[in-house]
DNA sequence: CTGAAAGCGCTTACAG
DNA sequence: CTGAAAGCGCTTACAG
């Protein structure tokens, strides 16, 4: 039923092989049978099995996208909307596919990794971010398989990655509230062992030491990247008898869940509570009142991992690149001076 | 380097036909076999080839979602990432894979799916929604390949779907805003081609001329399912000089838009304009003031979805079945009576 | 410029 | 319960 190459071979009066080599613009075809082996192949409507043509090339024209665990928390956070567009986009000029997979469990992430590499299924992976001691780092550095990770490896500084200076980004924004007069300044940070979480916090430390600023254990919750958390931060902070004026959140939808516990709690922003976060989704412009936020360029973090990646797999080599995407503080009514 | 079938046979003392027949679970290979070749797969680490074995079983274990010609937009709509969460979470459970792609033009679209579907890349295919004269349903339909299609086909109502009744949420939000006293009530729809524009314009119809009520051609607005086309609408909307006191929106994120635009305008919600929305994102519980909006199950529609065409994958057949998730309509600020 | 042959890594009747 | 053989639909040296 299908049409194969045989088919448009036999039509063509011509062999498989030739028919193979026009389709891959060989150069010494003589232009009369490339255009007669494609007339064919229109009225037939062949189309090339790319499975079999994967099993000879080794090769699939397709990108794996590993989803860690909580697929189902992550896909509520806008982040990585806007991460996928990213990502899908740029895969798609490069004609890629894009796989989604996750894994069950914490190492059911690697089985599905194994699986697809040594499935021989995909080309190259896309990691979202990485934890420290990362399994799946350590298994793609070692089998040596073309990788991007968005985000900063806390083992290995030479891989190839697309990352913020988040340091930087963290410092910018407590030094943004500390700017505003504030000198008790919480962070609402997201699970310890990711690095973003960690390098927030670091930029936030750096900040707050700078202006010689104290730093108290209460005004520090971690939590997930999910509003439930940023609302369960705020039952904690405002309840503490000497509780921050101002807080950074490490995350937009975390912000989200500060704001609706703060109104819940009968407290107003940025009056009880000065108010900064990172992501610059497109709903921190909406909220009310609009929130500060640090625009980390997210679309062009997901286009860039994309671009990077296909590159090396295109050269069939483990590139060390590291790209940074620049970031800047969009300063709304979230964060201004309580006066 | 890659160790393949024949490895493991040979180290196991078997054929290669026994090993291949471990791992599906043959019936009648002794157990002793089964335990001896299971033991060498895991000592050398043997994941197989996922291309050879689809090149032979013709089955690949994978879907295709494709994403409509604007990917771009299309996915800053939060609607969009819970539907993609539904169906990776029920597809991954099922041991599907999910691949996701675009067409870079309006028949780009056909020729990817022409692409995937002849080059045998996937089992089914995920349609987010359709368009009248949908070509992409024509030749599915055609191919007899299975599908499933996220919404209603004007052309065929044998094809295996899950929607909403969007007639009838259409209906409910619509006289819900009748029963909060409005008398003109405007329209902000989606693209006219699309299914669900038209649906939930009939419902809004149905709703108005059952209360007698005037409807005013000046009252009706088409744009994208994007933020700005909300907010075009309301300038439309606000200059007239018979303008409706209240509005059904087709999707939240024009919503956002309508309220943006009103506030920039000077107006309030939902005093100056009351206001009711669709697919209850969580968004719209945040946004100041809290949005009323039909919740229509997304990410129930994404999981269903999956679930349904994998079922018919694994018959081989072209279902016919048409499910329809529920919906309900969550009354909040944005369109209680003005008093 | 083109063809015949071997092979990519599996599965599946067929035979025993 | 197991093996030998053929084949899935391509590509790519090798030879001419």
């Amino acid at each position: 039923m299908t049409v194969t190459i045989k088919d448009v071979a036999k039509l063509a009066g011509v062999s498989p092989s030739t028919v193979s080599r026009v389709m891959s613009n060989h150069p010494k075809i003589s232009i009369k049978t490339v255009r007669r082996v494609k007339k064919i192949m229109d009225e037939l409507g062949y189309h090339p099995n790319i499975m079999a043509k994967s099993l000879v090339s080794k090769t699939t024209n397709t990108l794996a996208l590993l989803l860690p665990k909580p697929a189902e928390e992550l896909l509520i956070n806008l982040f990585f909307s806007e991460l996928i567009r990213g990502i899908v986009t740029q895969s798609n000029q490069e004609n890629y596919d894009l796989l989604m997979t996750t894994g069950a469990s914490q190492d059911g992430e690697l089985e599905a990794i194994k699986r697809l590499i040594r499935g021989r299924r995909v080309d190259g992976v896309i990691l979202l971010y990485s934890r420290k001691d990362d399994q799946i780092i350590h298994y793609l550095r070692e089998q040596r398989f073309p990788f991007v990770l968005i985000g900063r490896s806390a083992d290995y500084s030479d891989i190839l990655s697309v990352d913020n200076d988040n340091v930087q980004a963290a410092y910018d924004a407590t030094q943004h509230l500390i700017e505003q007069g504030h000198e008790k300044i919480g962070f609402v940070s997201g699970p310890h062992d990711l690095m973003i979480s960690q390098d927030r916090f670091r930029g936030y430390q750096m900040a707050m030491l700078n202006a010689n600023l104290p730093m108290n254990n209460d005004w520090l919750v971690e939590g997930e990247f999910i509003q439930e958390s940023g609302y369960n931060a705020m039952s904690q902070f405002m309840n503490l008898d000497d509780r921050p004026t101002a807080v950074v959140v490490i995350d937009d939808i975390m912000a989200f869940g500060v704001i609706r516990a703060l109104r819940e709690l009968g407290y107003r922003i940025p009056r009880d509570l000065g108010l900064v976060s990172f992501n610059n989704v497109v709903f921190a412009e909406l909220s009310t009142p609009p929130i500060s936020s640090v625009d980390i360029g997210i679309y062009q973090l997901g286009y860039t991992a994309s671009q990077r990646l296909i590159q090396a797999v295109k050269k069939d080599e483990q590139s060390t690149h590291r790209s940074i995407i620049s970031h800047s503080l969009k300063i709304r009514e979230s964060s201004l001076h309580k006066q």
